[in-house]
DNA sequence: CGCATACGCGCC
DNA sequence: AAACGGCGCGTTTGCG
């Protein structure tokens, strides 16, 4: 049947030299290549000696580490990423205690309800059919059912759009849409987390996730295998999954995240003096801003006034324009776009530092972390509109979200280093990162002791010189598992 | 049948 | 239309 020329094997023959290359070089290889060009996110041989255009590593190597030092990136290089490299690697080889018994008892619950779920809404649709297909449940809700929303979202592909913020619209309209929006929950909860992660446990009873140390453009790490860094905190269903991550006998679980960390980090960046000054003051930073975007005393701020404060403090982040904020906050365009307006009047020394991120990425291509770390952008100079906006806004948030990254990464370096200086290594092991969150797994006798000493050293690693004085506020709670924690 | 894509959604 | 940054992944659907 098959010809001897069909299927050959693409399998690119790997030469003498790059069998005998260490491993452990061509990793740090691809990190540093990373590090000249982070949309190459996870790097492979391939890629490596695609950069110089070559097959051997050992030339590859020096093209590469030129270019590093060329673009001032040796520091990031040798000081974040390098000590990183041990610290994940333990990581991974720990892996996190699973209770496989406390999925079970979820799984059943939510299985009985899925199906009383999916019970109603057939009675409700007058038909069965695949709730999981959004094409299907279209069908039944726009042409059976005639639901119709107005400004209606479309999908890339044109359809009419399922998603979760549309059938919010609809929830009042048809009863048949909360018993949607609660099968999609549990649906989530079952297929992605409840059902799989016991799966993928090992012998010993741990979950040991793939971390990737070039996992993002922006420097930030990622989780796969499974992702770690996505279980569920929102809902009281999802939440109640963190109670089967769990220490070790004799240990404890201490979580650390840091408070507002992005927005901090915005402040500083930007040296805006009014955002500078409310997060020295330790005030709620939500509440300040809207106290003076809305020129009222911090006590005369209404709920809907800090909300509406939040949404925009957190759109700042993501570069966030007066339609999207539109749609976030409701209301008409003009109250969009006033509030926009009368927020940066306000925060004038943010507004200038965001054009001035836009204005040096368009000139020089890339933008910088507090650390150095760049990402470089395609699309900065484009004359399609579209293509410009989003480099910009990726362009606003990358030194921010980067530069949460390079903290987060030097903190477990700092952590790591204490411990060692305290020779309690063995009683002190990281297990997640999750962004601005570290958790880790702490014998028990020491736990509350050593968690006060962490949360120091990660408040400790930007000098506030460095900060125009902000404190980087980190958070510790301790507990049996990671659903039931409490400050100590 | 395996694979890629569309869609949707979990987290920060 | 979309209009907000960064990820990973499950299910459905259509294709070869």
């Amino acid at each position: 049947m098959l010809g001897l020329a069909e299927k050959a094997p693409v399998q690119a023959s790997l030469t003498a030299e790059q069998e005998a290359f260490d491993p452990r070089e061509e990793k740090k290889l691809a990190i540093a290549l990373w590090l000249i060009n982070s949309s190459l996110t996870n790097p492979d041989r391939e890629e490596i000696l695609r950069f110089a255009h070559t097959d051997s590593l050992e030339e590859a190597s020096k093209a590469i580490y030129t270019e590093l030092d060329k673009r001032g990136l040796r520091k990031v290089f040798e000081d974040i990423e390098m000590p990183l490299v041990p610290i994940i690697e333990k990581m991974e080889e720990r892996g996190v205690l699973i209770d496989k018994e406390a999925l079970a008892t979820l799984s059943k619950t939510y299985h009985k309800a899925l199906t009383k779920l999916e019970k109603t809404i057939f009675t409700l649709a007058g038909e069965e059919f695949n709730v999981n297909s959004p094409k299907q449940l279209g069908v039944i809700l726009f042409d059976r059912l005639g639901l119709t929303i107005k400004n209606q979202k479309k999908t890339e592909g044109g359809a009419k759009s399922t998603r979760e913020s549309e059938l919010e619209k609809l929830r009042d309209v048809h009863p048949i849409i909360s018993h949607i929006l609660e099968y999609r929950e549990l649906q989530k909860l079952l297929s992605t987390y409840i059902d799989t992660i016991p799966t993928l446990i090992g012998a010993d009873k741990r979950l040991h996730t793939t971390w990737s140390q070039t996992g993002s453009t922006t420097g930030r790490m990622s989780s796969q295998n499974p992702n770690l860094q996505n279980i569920p905190n929102k809902t009281d269903l999802g939440r109640a999954i963190r109670n089967a991550f769990v220490a070790t006998s004799g240990f404890l679980l201490a979580a650390f995240d840091y408070s507002q960390i992005e927005l901090r980090i915005a402040a500083f960046l930007s040296g805006d003096k009014k955002l500078i000054e409310i997060f020295k003051s330790g005030r709620d930073v939500h509440s300040e801003v809207a106290a003076r975007v809305f020129r009222v005393g911090s006590r005369e701020v209404t709920p809907d006034m800090r909300r509406k404060a939040k949404v925009i403090n957190f759109g700042i982040l993501y570069g966030m324009g007066v339609n999207a904020l539109r749609q976030n906050l409701g209301g008409t365009r003009e109250e969009a776009q006033k509030f926009y307006k009368d927020y940066f009047a306000e925060f004038s020394g943010l507004a200038v530092y965001l054009d001035r991120v836009k204005a040096d990425a368009a000139r020089k291509g890339y933008t910088e972390t507090l650390f150095g770390r760049r990402r470089y952008f395609e699309g900065i100079n484009s004359p399609l509109p579209y293509i410009k906006a989003g480099a910009e806004r990726m362009a606003i948030n990358a030194p921010i979200q980067g530069t949460e990254a390079d903290i987060l990464k030097i903190a477990m370096k700092n952590i790591d280093d204490f411990t060692k200086e305290r020779g309690i290594e063995g009683d002190v092991h990281p297990l997640l990162q999750v962004h601005d969150e570290l958790v880790y797994e702490i014998r028990e006798e020491m736990a509350v002791e050593t968690a006060r000493d962490i949360e120091k050293v990660m408040e400790s690693v930007v000098p506030v010189s460095s900060t125009a004085g902000i404190i980087l506020e980190t958070h510790v709670s301790i507990g049996k598992s990671w659903g039931e924690m409490a400050a100590p």
